[in-house]
DNA sequence: TTTGACTTTTAGGTACCCTAACTATTAGGC
DNA sequence: GCCTAATAGTTAGGGTACCTAAAAGTCAAA
């Protein structure tokens, strides 16, 4: 009988989607009348390190392939990520970000890591600890959840 | 001096974002052949237990009023919602939910919880008593995002 | 060397959000 | 009792970011 705990992690996972919904709609206010929206600093943010195939970058944003060709175009007709036939396999494209591409995601991460600190002085120390701890947790979910 | 704290809060933010988008990958994908969209359910949630004027629908769902009449009105068309002007206040229109609709919504949120509870098994208890203490915390983040 | 499997792009849609402008109703000052 | 200002919602038009289906090119293996 394990009902439950069943129940338990139900209204977690209840509780857990609602905050996740909210969520949602922060994430997608923070800067907005910055210079990247969210899923294009996503995505640079990606391929900051090093260049990535296109499909590479679908899997890794999760969404499809040709969703993805669409942004890295938008971004490169921007000047932001420079797109070249993978020497290895001339079936794939190597995807890179440009300086320009470098400046604005490290500009933008500024931008909205500020706001989100601001959020967070709201927070006392308990609580401060209560979502760093958390934090590690759901990006494991979210990583279990491939698919 | 409180660089170094500056610095710390700039790092959980950074880290908090991170979790946050990749949660939006994760929340989008969530039973996406089910009958209802997420954003749906959320709105249809929201008047499960007593019905509200659009313009609360839509400060509750943090989108602006036509949005909310928007979707309102598919959702009407849907069979899931009424709409019927408020007595009170012949300019407002409440919205309350039908049968169908809160038949809709117990199914969805069931197959959803379902779907995050069992992603949630793969927590030690640990991680499960992180992840519960940080939900309000984040819930609060959520809600001191306005505008 | 042909066939089947991959990688990406193109084409055409859909969901969901926005601002600006309009209609209808209410409420307050005179 | 009016006129005006504020409020509630809808309509119109537009944009972003996703999707599926299908095409085009390349690779790899029988």
């Amino acid at each position: 009988m394990t009902s439950t705990s069943d129940n338990a992690l139900t209204n977690l996972a209840q509780e857990f989607r609602e905050a996740l919904r909210l969520g949602v709609y922060m994430f997608r206010r923070l800067d907005p009348e910055g210079e990247l929206t969210a899923a294009q600093l996503s995505l640079l943010s990606m391929i900051f390190d090093a260049g990535l195939r296109v499909g590479d970058i679908a899997k890794n944003l999760g969404i499809k392939v040709p969703s993805a060709t669409e942004q890295i175009i938008k971004l490169e007709r921007a000047g932001l990520v420079t797109r070249q036939p993978d020497p290895d396999d001339s079936r794939a494209v190597q995807v890179a970000i440009t300086k320009a591409g470098a400046a604005a995601v490290e500009s933008a991460n500024q931008r909205r890591n500020a706001m989100v600190a601001e959020l967070l002085q709201g927070l006392d120390s308990q609580e401060i600890e209560q979502l760093a701890a958390a934090l590690p947790v759901i990006a494991k979910l979210n990583s279990s959840f491939q698919n």
